[in-house]
DNA sequence: CTCTTGAATGATAGAATCATCAAATAGTCA
DNA sequence: TGACTATTTGATGATTCTATCATTCAAGAG
């Protein structure tokens, strides 16, 4: 008999331990997506975000119980549909801050790639890569 | 024969996974922890980060080779000391969006609470809580 | 070279998450 | 009420992550 994870997660833990696990409710490809389509429409529709991903019913469905355990959405039902709303704007701002860190983390990659290349490994100290 | 992880994520896949790998790398509370420290110095070595977290060297190390991972972090080797640095100032910018979400969250979640308990929960229709 | 310090890596058991199929639930209509 | 649709929940094996101890590596001093 394996304990089932909680239908919300605890919030009075210490505020690092509530952001790593808002972090973990955002670490996976599907619920990224998901978010990002919530980010861009008013609300969507289970039906919708069904054919937007491809996945199956019951998959798509255990990662937005993730995203509901996390708070990141609140969802509504109108009769057999259900409908899925960002449960705030600050989870698209996160979206796209994390977009521009990951782009400025990508060039700076890229420059000391070619800063390496162009003067030689010799100058470049103490950076692991 | 295990594989081991690479010792840098891919970043040439759908941006997407990448974001959700991103969020891998924020998802434990102690990465959290020490991301905060580098957040607010321009550098901190790793003594002072054992310091900080009362961790044992190599469960530290483990963690901070999650973050070299996943590029947010930097490391400078200088004799026996090695120091760290955010590798980019929004990684700062992503903890505090984070913090505001967590905030505009669990205010919403108070004031529902609020809400149904002072018009009875009849007129609460559609959230799911 | 040996020894010490500071830090990283290796190894592995246990916990958590992911993927996926089966079953159950909620709402609607005849 | 039964049948159907839409969605959620349950169950479980595979995979990944975490925690922790042991070992190795890098730098420096004598």
């Amino acid at each position: 008999m394996k304990d089932s994870p909680p239908e919300y997660a605890d919030f009075r833990a210490p505020l690092y331990e509530v952001k790593a696990n808002l972090f973990k409710g955002l670490a996976h490809p599907v619920r990224i997506r998901v978010l990002e389509l919530l980010s861009a429409a008013p609300e969507v529709s289970v039906s919708d975000l069904l054919t937007a991903t491809g996945l199956e019913a019951s998959h798509l469905s255990q990662h937005l119980s993730v995203l509901r355990r996390y708070r990141l959405v609140k969802s509504e039902r109108r009769g057999l549909q259900q409908f899925y709303t960002l449960a705030d704007p600050l989870a698209a701002e996160l979206l796209a801050v994390a977009r521009g860190l990951l782009q400025n983390v990508l060039n700076a990659t890229k420059e000391d790639l070619e800063y390496s290349t162009a003067t030689g490994s010799t100058t470049v100290d103490g950076d692991n890569r």
